[in-house]
DNA sequence: TCTGGGGTCCTAGGACCC
DNA sequence: TCTGGGGTCCTAGGACCC
């Protein structure tokens, strides 16, 4: 336990909705949900101004329509989420290398063992506050100016406390706490403020009678052992002290990578069934070389009618980041799936990850020469399904989500919220996706209907700009790469 | 129009080995 | 010889987080 408030928790504020308020300029001040479209979506991020009306994350989307009517209700743009976050960390990075990004909008930083780390040190601690909340304040000011967002941040002496400080900062604040008031500052706190402590742990709790955190403090050890198991129950015990030895850690690899898709309607034809399966063994496959991995396990995820969701997993005597292995590997994984009654989700994942090169590459060829047999004796089975698939869709018979990936087919562009979104003739335009009319240059879907689509065309950091009406078909008017949001370091 | 997508960590039982 | 105990790996599921 340090006796300086040095490690920063940063939290951007309703992150993706800020972001596209930041790029749209029509849309400062206004309701925003960023989200899944489709039937099936949820809420990513509310703005603030949506929050007003009951909006929250992992609402039904259908929901928040009904809550908050007149939101702009947009398409999630990953890529420009990824760009802006980048920057930010590049920002804390300046602070110091012990950066531990926890996803897009959120990362600690431990101040101690980066430039200012003597700095701190030396003045004792009073002057130290005061150091490290001046970093902290212009931070948050070189986020605002620079990307335009305004960020929430959290200081004090362990992970736990720092996280618990940016909650009470949010939004657009800061808050110090001080080592040696953890405790007045957690026992007021209801026990979902521990993290891992969720609804399941929460109810578990609530049957003992225990639903603050200095009641937690107050239990033995052992008797939170007994209620949430070993090692729940130890670190629970040791947070709701405000014991927290985790250190902050950059670059954590990748244990897994998966894929899943939801689709718009559930799928009942095994053929079809298998032709996703296929897609998304191919996805995940991208992104585990993209990311130059390779695995050992195959896990493939089926979410029923019900939403009863199972798992099933194979794992090879080496690693692999063969497709037609991973493919094969997860076709056979289904067979064990009962599917009577419809399919919902679909996902394919690969854990046990290795860096191929460390990997003893005699051992691997010869698992990975045994795996390739079964996979092209699996493969060569379904031949005759596969080419009668292929057939259908030349044909014209649009296979749902297919069409979609063909028009739309970015990693993380629109399709990816909209899997199973059904093909229809013509193109789809998504409200937020980014455009490019051959005249009017670039802008955004503001809606689409009846043939029509309606674009804005506007700039991040301008005023406002117009609206305009084409035709769906407007030869003129193409999917686009999202705008820059940063500036450049220093300028403006 | 009920309930996304991408992760991490933990537990528990059985296989297998010593 | 009616009988053990520990360690590790694999599989499945669940809780939790953003």
């Amino acid at each position: 336990m340090r006796d300086l408030p040095s490690i920063l928790h940063l939290d951007m504020d309703a992150f993706f909705a800020s972001v596209e308020q930041a790029s749209k300029p029509s849309l400062r001040g206004k309701a925003v949900v960023v989200g899944g479209l489709g039937g099936r979506g949820v809420v990513a991020t509310a703005s603030y101004e949506a929050r007003v009306f009951g909006v929250h994350s992992a609402m039904p989307m259908a929901q928040a329509r009904r809550r908050c009517p007149n939101a702009a209700f947009l398409v999630p743009r990953f890529e420009l989420y990824r760009q802006v976050s980048d920057f930010v960390m590049g920002l804390l990075r300046e602070l110091s290398p012990l950066v531990e990004p926890l996803s897009l909008d959120e990362a600690f930083v431990d101040l101690e063992a980066g430039p200012y780390g003597e700095l701190l040190r030396e003045g004792g601690p009073v002057a130290g506050a005061a150091l490290v909340r001046a970093l902290a304040e212009d931070l948050r000011s070189d986020i605002l100016t620079e990307v335009g967002l305004t960020a929430s941040v959290g200081l004090s002496g362990t992970k736990f406390l720092a996280k618990i400080a940016s909650e009470q900062a949010k939004p657009d604040g800061l808050v110090l706490i001080e080592p040696g008031r953890e405790r007045e500052i957690l026992d007021p706190l209801p026990v979902r403020a521990l993290p891992g402590v969720g609804p399941a742990t929460a109810e578990t709790l609530r049957r003992f009678g225990i639903t603050r955190v200095s009641q937690v403090a107050a239990t033995s050890e052992d008797e939170l052992v007994r209620l949430l198991g070993r090692a729940h129950g130890a670190g629970v015990h040791a947070l709701a002290l405000g014991v927290d030895e985790r250190a902050v850690v950059a670059e954590r690899d990748a244990k897994s990578v998966s894929v899943e898709d939801t689709f718009e309607v559930d799928l009942a034809d095994r053929e079809r069934i298998r032709g996703e399966l296929d897609r998304l063994s191919e996805r995940c496959v991208r992104r585990l070389r993209a990311a130059g991995r390779s695995g050992r396990t195959v896990v493939i995820k089926v979410r029923r009618f019900d939403f009863s969701t199972l798992t099933r997993s194979e794992t090879l005597p080496a690693p692999t980041d063969d497709p037609l292995v991973i493919a094969a590997m997860a076709r056979r994984l289904l067979e064990q799936v009962e599917l009577t009654g419809g399919v919902r989700l679909l996902g394919v994942g690969v854990s046990g990850l290795a860096d191929f090169t460390q990997e003893d590459l005699f051992a691997q060829a010869q698992a990975l020469r045994e795996a390739e047999e079964e996979a092209f004796a699996e493969l060569a089975a379904e031949a005759e399904g596969e080419a009668e698939a292929a057939l259908a869709e030349d044909a014209g018979v649009a296979v749902d989500g297919q069409a979609e990936e063909a028009a739309y087919g970015g990693p993380d562009g629109p399709r990816a919220f909209h899997p199973g979104s059904s093909g229809t003739p013509g193109r789809r335009w998504w409200p937020g996706q980014d455009v490019r009319h051959a005249e009017h240059g670039a802008g955004w879907v503001q809606g689409s209907g009846v043939g029509r689509v309606t674009v804005r065309f506007e700039l991040p950091w301008a005023e406002p700009g117009r609206v305009r009406t084409f035709s769906v078909d407007d030869p003129a008017l193409e999917p686009a790469d999202p705008p820059t949001i940063a500036r450049a370091r220093g300028g403006a």
